[in-house]
DNA sequence: ATCCAGCTACGTCAGCCCGC
DNA sequence: GCGGGCTGACGTAGCTGGAT
């Protein structure tokens, strides 16, 4: 199975998005997570909507309805799970980012409190 | 040149959760 | 209840850099 190179992968983008709490909020008690209910979207090509099951019969139809039905939550899942990862790496980011404007903070705030620790201490005569 | 470990992206499955 | 979406976990494959 040939795979496409990491840098052209081409699922992967840099537009900001809104994270809000999901489900794994639940599961960690307090980590709010990167959900993002996007519009369902059309079904990429390839898929065709097979008749509806009121007009299968024969066990053979039923098979081919089952292999339809799987193929179709396969696939489903498999951008689900695209969809997913995108927004997984772009909730890290999320956090890296504030993790480094924290940082930043924290030192400022370190510096002042030394140059106030400097400004308020007793001058030994 | 070959080997190998580490990383990344992917597909699939299982389980949870929610809306109907 | 049931169907479907979301996501953690797992296995797999390709790529890369370092060691030999």
């Amino acid at each position: 199975m040939q795979k496409p190179i990491m840098a052209v992968t081409g699922d992967e983008t840099d537009e900001e998005t809104e994270l809000a709490p999901s489900h794994m909020a639940a599961a960690t008690g307090d980590m709010p997570t990167y959900q993002i209910r996007a519009p369902t979207t059309a079904l990429p090509q390839g898929v065709v909507m097979a008749a509806s099951p009121g007009s299968l019969h024969s066990p053979q139809q039923l098979a081919e309805e089952a292999t339809r039905k799987r193929e179709l939550r396969l696939m489903k899942n498999r951008e689900a799970a695209k969809e997913c990862r995108r927004r997984k790496k772009e909730y890290v980011k999320c956090l890296e980012s504030r993790v480094a404007v924290l940082e930043v903070q924290n030192k400022k705030l370190i510096e002042e409190l030394e140059t106030l620790k400097d400004i308020c201490s007793p001058k030994p005569d």
